[in-house]
DNA sequence: TCGGTTAGTTAGCCTATGCTAACTGCTAAA
DNA sequence: TTTAGCAGTTAGCATAGGCTAACTAACCGA
């Protein structure tokens, strides 16, 4: 079973969420993303399932090493993206929600044309 | 009944088809897009409910006004954005295959923002 | 005229991904 | 101790959008 876009999302929920918030359970993800508890424990579920998650006995959620990995990447991509975004001039709320959808189904050839373009127009 | 991503996609690839051939039916389409002819066949028939095309008696495609406007945006879009990434060192293939990906999930505000500072470049 | 090819449609299957309703099971307060 | 609420799960629904199988209907060449 291979991860699907609607997945990384799930992963990069809970990444972010970690990074706020140390302790992480499925119903702060539900929260976050605005879905329903069973949408949410279904996709836990099948993150669970490929490797992707871990719960300890309370229901706390954390990211296994390739989980991470995903993770890591798609945020990466989203503040590339989004950074991007507010430097062309669209505003912070947008660029977020458009990195939001792109960041998952642009190829790494494209991801890395724009990291690459979007360090040099920093100097 | 309002336009999900695929029926734009469906729209702009009978625009382009248009265009080339002249004539154009839901064959051509499928050919084109790589579907079989009954996906084609229901996704025309929705298109047709909503307005956006019409068929006459030899099954040939014309899109309606609604329809060509969609389609010209879609493409308009696609265009820009595919030049973009061109020029920013994307292969023409991958250009294309990514804009295909995003044109239809983009808002307005990011599109009109890459679109002028795309122009902008050119000088 | 008959038989094959071609285009389109109908019926129905599958997957992904959202949802609600309703259940379980724990914890905490009265 | 009993009950209320919270977290999570199970069951099952809906939609979008792919698919195959199998049908119809038109057209064309021998």
């Amino acid at each position: 079973m291979s991860l699907q876009e609607s997945g990384e999302m799930y992963l990069e929920t809970i990444y972010v969420l970690t990074k706020k918030n140390n302790a992480v359970r499925a119903i702060d993800v539900a929260e976050e993303m605005g879905y329903s508890k069973p949408s949410i424990s279904r996709a836990i579920g099948i993150l669970k399932q490929g490797g992707y998650v871990v719960t300890d006995e309370h229901g706390f959620l954390t990211l296994t090493d390739s989980g991470r990995e995903v993770a890591e990447k798609i945020y990466e991509r989203h503040t590339i993206l989004s950074n991007f975004l507010i430097r062309i001039g669209v505003s912070p709320e947008t660029a977020d929600e458009d990195a939001c959808k792109v960041e998952h189904i642009l190829s790494d050839e494209t991801f890395d044309a724009i990291k690459k373009f979007a360090s040099g127009e920093d100097k």
